[in-house]
DNA sequence: ACATATATTTAGATTTGTCTAAATTATTTA
DNA sequence: TAAATAATTTAGACAAATCTAAATATATGT
């Protein structure tokens, strides 16, 4: 399989998990920021490798052959980001990219190794569920804020919506990935949320509630 | 830089190093296991990227540009080495391949942070020097045991050919990097000798001799 | 139901990296 | 030095991955 491939495969994947039953052409092509008659060339050739279902006009989805594929390059995927954070020091926001091309590293006793020095993690630094080497995958454990019970805490792990308005509307107001979040009353009229970032108070509307992603923490 | 001229760059730096002036088309085409036809396609590419020196018919050579571009590739290719021995207790037989393929990894953090991790390593698995951040290559001060005169004593600090078959083969007979060697006898009908290693009388065959190098050291 | 808008595919082109077969240049040998 | 041999390049083809523009199919609205 060609790197392309595998992030063609890659992106079904995570768009099958975003709720997608049928991956349709122009999604894909958004996803993969590429022209939708590039994504119809490639559902073909993946067709023909057995790895997703591809109908013309009737959008596409993974086969198991392709399911198990996605899995194991999600694996590699989150193991490599666990290695970037744990072992060289990395900032979690940095590691995705690089993470983009060690994922494509062809190397099974690699890839268990790394996962035996890492000491078998379960979760990537984004909170994503790492599957084995089986193929098992855990269900995630990060939330939108939005659905997080009052008077539970956890981590800022991520945004949903990645805009510049909005990380800089994060910015503004410093709240950083990895800071800890606690809810303290939610608003039933707006769905509005109070919250306690680093000892400070905070109210939130809906909107940003709905675009942060929570790791929760046991308290 | 796609992955194919940094195999081809890194080959064309490595066939210097081996006494070539100049390298003939030929001489790459077999390095890099292809057609002399492909070579000459590539060499035109490399040389329109200031990367190589090239006339038609006159063989190719690195430019300034090109020495640095192999440097730093050669660079990580052994730090990653060294991390896949080290980190990952692989066998020296088998990091070669894995790290033909994570040589191509892009992000100059990520190996800084590596070399980092390993300790600023001035070799690799194989005896070999590396370049550090600024491309100065440490002057390999070793010769070929083929080449050593009778008693006289060194130190096995790396090898000619690191195929996996005669790594295996060293192995296989306790011959280690590190190990203290004597040239006993040199026989001179098929040039083979006899040495001591670790209080163990050894024959070895001229084949084998002239791929193993020795740090002299005084006795 | 039919026109319009949207989604998708096809046709044809481009780049990279490769190949085979033929042509050309350089080198060696007699 | 002329012929034979070896090395190298060119010509033309192909697969992968992409693009633009045009054609076609599907979905939507009145
Ligand atoms: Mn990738
Ligand atoms: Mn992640
Ligand atoms: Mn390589
Ligand atoms: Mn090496």
């Amino acid at each position: 399989m060609t790197h392309s491939e595998e992030n063609y495969i890659k992106a079904i994947f995570h768009l099958g998990f975003e709720g997608l039953e049928v991956i349709s052409t122009n999604a894909l092509a958004e996803r993969m920021e590429t022209k939708p008659s590039s994504v119809t060339d490639m559902l073909k050739r993946l067709s023909e490798k057995g790895l997703v279902h591809y109908k013309k006009y009737q959008g596409a989805s993974l086969t198991d052959l392709g399911i198990k594929t996605a899995l194991s390059i999600v694996r590699k995927h989150r193991l490599w980001e666990v290695f970037l954070v744990e072992k060289l020091d990395f900032n979690w926001d940095e590691v995705h990219e690089i993470a983009e091309q060690l994922e494509h590293i062809k190397s099974e006793k690699l890839i268990d190794k790394l996962d035996e020095l890492l000491n078998y993690p379960k979760l990537d630094p984004h909170g994503d569920p790492i599957p084995d080497k089986n193929g098992e995958l855990m269900e995630a454990h990060k939330q939108l804020l939005s659905q997080m019970p009052i008077n539970t805490s956890g981590i800022c792990v991520g945004v949903k919506d990645s805009s510049a308005a909005f990380l800089r509307f994060l910015d503004k107001n410093n709240i950083a990935l990895g800071n800890k979040i606690k809810i303290v009353e939610k608003e039933e009229f707006d769905n509005s949320v109070r919250v306690l970032i680093d000892h400070r108070q905070l109210h939130l509307s809906q909107q940003i509630a709905a675009n942060l992603y929570i790791k929760k923490i046991n308290m």
